[in-house]
RNA sequence: GGGCGGAUAGCUCAGUUGGGAGAGCGCCAGCCUUACAAGCUGGAUGUCGGGGGUUCGAACCCCUCUCCGCCCA
């Protein structure tokens, strides 16, 4: 026997106690080996330390409902959770700390630092994982991962030293990025451009042995200091006197050859460009084509180096950009300076500019394993969802570099390489070598530098599940069927997953990937911290409940658009839960001594609300499961509101309150259709709201299992009526009408009016409108009856047509003569309107002709409704 | 400079084989109506960014312009 609900509902306990029992009893796990079919998602690993945002709540939110549907509609269900150490971030965060404390990790040593970092993963990396856990996450937490766990780092080893046995890993001087505060290389990924408001130098370059100058254009002067040539275009005619000859460089002293290129730009600057192949990525590509000189004048520290000269050296390079400047001026050498918009690399980790450099990296080398990626895709073994992602990954793929995977930090996965003290060996291996393999020696040292985050991020398909052994997770879940995840790391993460899953796991990690939204503030900024304008997840699930924000945002989430979140906006779902609880609370009021097991809707004493009621409950479920399949959960949100809300509540529940009450029959067959609409609701809902549902759950069928291990419901093609549902249309727009009149011609809620409703042709429908005027009367606070034929119509009363019913409410007294009359005059003029255009649309042959027979027959058949409407209201208007 | 997305009610947004424009919030009016005032009932609201074209018919297809966002160089 069901019982009774709290009369408020209070997520923060219900959620805790849901979370726990869900937990403890195991519902999430799934079966290495399982005869059903399995449904694996991976999920995109958050930072350890990091802290749930609502970009977090949103996509583990997606996930979850996934997830959830899945689990409950039969699937072996993998959702595999776990971490990432992210080691640029993780490093910053552990050095800020470190500094507080007055200490450099420089000084505390490398094994004491990551000691320190191991202490802060363990002090702060449960915080993610027990928030998701609070948004309802149903994950495998069993099977939680890291990326630096010890078989997951077994995996990153044996990837490196494939790839590098194979050629496709390479150690090499060329030009990455630097950042000079993280202190490391970054892939060119990790840089993002920023528009900036800088400077256009135009600097005279004297032409040497001669009065004559060449002025040469740059954004950054403190570069010259590095130049290693001036390069002009061979058939610019301002300096083709020049080319071959040498200039001598301002400051430094040095001579440098001029040199031409069709690489430059004449429109650009003065047409005169410096070449410094140490510090820009382009002058690099020159200088290796030229064989010129490379001269590092800024240190990794981002100050300048010993090369820069005496004077210089030790100088923060933005420093002694003003320093050349003005010595420049002094020597009266400069040209001219311009303002210049620019963009500007940064780190996307602290955001300090990053300084281009040339320095010994590891590099992945890209396209053979590009290669095999794209076509994944282009054949459809990949299918992104939307689907114009694509565009954007082909883009990407086409144009991809090498990817510098060495990073110079401490936190991460140290470098599988050694190298002999003695004869200068380099060894790639898996296991630690404890001799050189040339010379024997056990002088050998490890690489100090650690690989990319990224890199160990592109295995975790296949790495959590037991990879490289041959496990039977990775037999079952692998490749895994979806990856939900947002566009900003379709190159970082899932370009590089299908790399790495087509190279070492033999297939395509996923088969699809689904792309979801952004989500932004009110007015469509990017949330962050430093703006102030970030709505906390945290904060919302404490105050209106994980179901709120997780409807919310499903509510929100729809293709192709980004998310735009307020408080506000999450306050409407928030009164949905309210709403579901409230209903959930009335049926167990009226369920109290109903088995809940016997609900039988194959009864024959079903009325039109059930059979509606049914009916709409099908196309609901049709409708519920073909989004979610569909990835449309704005979708999913929607339908599953309106049918509880605009259709279960306010009108199922009002229209049996009087047969469950006893003053109408049939209320045993109301409570039979009202607890199955009550169950199959909760297990719709339960994907997306689940603790309120589980809560409610456990008060309807107390026996029963948990919710979240029901079956997902199906749709019962033999409940879809669609006659029963124009027939209670019809109820609907007859209660509606005499609300309007009520409402429009001001009469209060409280007095009970009489109505005639007239029938006048359909036999049948008279009949169907007879049986339910105790529930119109109810709805609509009337006492009404049928009008036979011959009766007259009542005097001083207002009239409404709806389809083939007539209505009359009946107001002697209570409204003024003329008021009435203008209300009937109002409406008929805007069906006049009408007429008139479905009139003039017929009377075009040319659509009579050309327009499916269907459409013309559809437009017939309003005009006819029309005609005869507005007939009937000239008529009343006439005799009153 | 190249690419992608967006412009629909006051706000946020739905709207696919082209067939009389929708939701939520907000707004106006009225209500304690035995589940719910976080609620109930009724109501108002649109040159679907501008212009042109295709079509019997365009929010939707084509061209063009304007504005806004994002990504890449």
């Amino acid at each position: 026997m069901p019982k009774e609900l709290a009369k408020r509902y209070e997520p923060v306990e219900v959620e805790k106690k849901w979370n726990e029992k869900w937990i403890e009893s195991g519902v999430f796990a799934a079966s290495d080996t399982s005869d059903k079919k399995p449904f694996t998602i991976v999920i995109p690993p958050p930072n350890v330390t990091g802290a749930l945002h609502i970009g977090h709540a949103l996509n583990n939110t997606l996930q979850d409902i996934l997830i959830r549907y899945k689990r409950m509609d039969g699937f072996n269900t993998l959702w595999m959770p776990g971490t990432d150490h992210a080691g640029i971030a993780t490093q910053n965060v552990v050095e800020r700390r470190l500094m507080e404390e007055k200490i450099d990790r420089r000084s505390l040593g490398r094994e004491k630092f990551i000691e320190r970092v191991w202490e802060w993963k363990a002090q702060s990396g449960g915080t993610i994982v027990n928030q998701l856990k609070s948004l309802g996450a149903s994950c495998d937490w069993s099977r939680e991962r890291f990326t630096m766990d010890e078989g997951l780092s077994k995996a990153v080893r044996k990837v490196f030293v494939s790839l590098y046995d194979e050629g496709l890993i390479y150690q090499g001087e060329y030009m990455i990025n630097w950042c000079p505060r993280c202190h490391t290389a970054l892939s060119d990924l990790e840089v993002e451009h920023q528009e900036r408001d800088g400077r256009m130098w135009h600097i005279r370059y004297q032409v040497e042995g001669t009065d004559d100058t060449l002025t040469i254009a740059t954004t950054r002067p403190e570069t010259m200091l590095g130049d290693s040539a001036v390069a002009v275009h061979p058939d610019d005619e301002r300096y083709k006197r020049l080319i071959g000859k040498k200039v001598v460089l301002p400051i430094a002293g040095r001579k440098i050859p001029v040199i031409a290129d069709e690489y430059v730009d004449r429109e650009f600057g003065s047409g005169a460009l410096k070449i410094t192949p140490s510090h820009d990525p382009n002058d690099f590509v020159l200088g290796e084509k030229h064989k010129l000189e490379n001269i590092k004048v800024i240190a990794d520290d981002g100050t300048m180096s010993a090369q820069a000269g005496e004077r210089f050296a030790g100088l923060d390079r933005f420093v002694a950009r003003k320093d050349i400047v003005d010595q420049l001026e002094r020597l009266g050498l400069l040209d001219r300076v311009e303002d210049h918009r620019h963009a500007v690399g940064t780190c996307y980790r602290c955001h300090t500019v990053v300084e281009p450099n040339v320095s010994k990296q590891w590099f992945v080398k890209i396209a053979p394993l590009a290669e095999p990626a794209v076509k994944a895709v282009e054949d459809g073994r990949i299918r992104f969802v939307p689907s114009n992602w694509e565009n954007l990954y082909f883009e990407w793929m086409r144009n991809i570099r090498d990817w510098c995977i060495s990073r110079q930090i401490w936190w991460g996965h140290r470098i599988p390489a050694w190298t002999c003290g003695e004869c200068g060996e380099l060894m790639v291996s898996e296991e630690d070598p404890t001799r050189c393999t040339k010379c024997q020696s056990h002088n050998i040292e490890q690489e100090t530098d650690v690989l990319d985050t990224w890199f160990s991020s592109a295995l975790w398909p296949f790495s959590t599940l037991g990879w490289p052994e041959k496990t039977d997770a990775l037999k079952t879940f692998y490749p895994t069927s979806v990856l939900v995840t947002s566009f900003d790391i379709i190159f970082f993460w899932v370009a590089r997953m299908i790399m790495m899953g087509l190279k070492f796991a033999g297939d395509v990690p996923f088969r699809e990937v689904y792309i979801h939204a952004l989500v932004r503030d009110a007015e469509g900024k990017k949330m962050s911290k430093s703006k102030g304008n970030v709505v906390d997840p945290l904060e919302i699930m404490s105050q209106y409940g994980s179901d709120s924000l997780r409807m919310t945002l499903a509510a929100f989430a729809a293709q192709g658009r980004d998310i735009k979140l307020s408080k506000e906006r999450i306050e409407g779902y928030r009164n949905f839960t309210n709403k579901l609880w409230n209903a959930s609370r009335f049926a167990l009021l009226h369920l109290k001594n109903f088995d809940m097991d016997s609900a039988d809707i194959n009864r024959d004493d079903l009325d039109l609300a059930d059979k509606w009621i049914l009916s709409r409950l099908n196309k609901t479920i049709g409708a519920t499961r073909k989004s979610i399949d569909d990835y449309k959960f704005n979708d999913t949100a929607h339908v599953l509101y309106q049918f509880i809300w605009r259709e279960f509540c306010d009108w199922y529940l009002e229209m049996i309150k009087p047969r469950l009450t006893g003053d109408e029959p049939g209320g045993e067959a109301a409570k039979h259709v009202l607890a199955h609409i009550l169950k199959n609701t909760l297990c719709l809902l339960q994907p997306i709201m689940p603790f309120i549902t589980e809560e409610i759950w456990e008060k309807v069928v107390p026996s029963g299992g948990m919710l979240a291990t029901q079956p997902y419901p199906k749709a019962d093609d033999r409940l879809v009526d669609d006659v029963v549902e124009k027939d209670m249309t019809t109820i609907m727009d007859t209660t509606t009408a005499i609300r309007n009149i009520r409402g429009e011609l001001g009469i209060k809620p409280s007095i009970t009016l009489d109505v005639m409703i007239l029938v006048r042709e359909d036999q049948a429908l008279k009949e169907i409108v007879a049986r339910q005027i105790p529930f119109i009367n109810k709805l609509a606070k009337v006492t009404s009856a049928i009008l036979e034929k011959g009766e007259d119509k009542p005097k001083h009363a207002a009239a409404g047509v709806v389809g083939g019913v007539e209505v009359f409410v009946g107001l002697e007294g209570m409204v003024d003569e003329g008021d009435r009359k203008a209300k009937a005059e109002k409406e008929l003029a805007s069906m006049e309107k009408e007429i008139v255009f479905f009139r003039k649309k017929l009377s075009n042959a040319k659509f009579v002709e050309n327009a499916p027979q269907e459409i013309v027959e559809k437009n017939r058949a309003k005009l006819k409704e029309y005609e005869t409407r507005a007939a009937k209201l000239r008529s009343h208007i006439m005799s009153a």
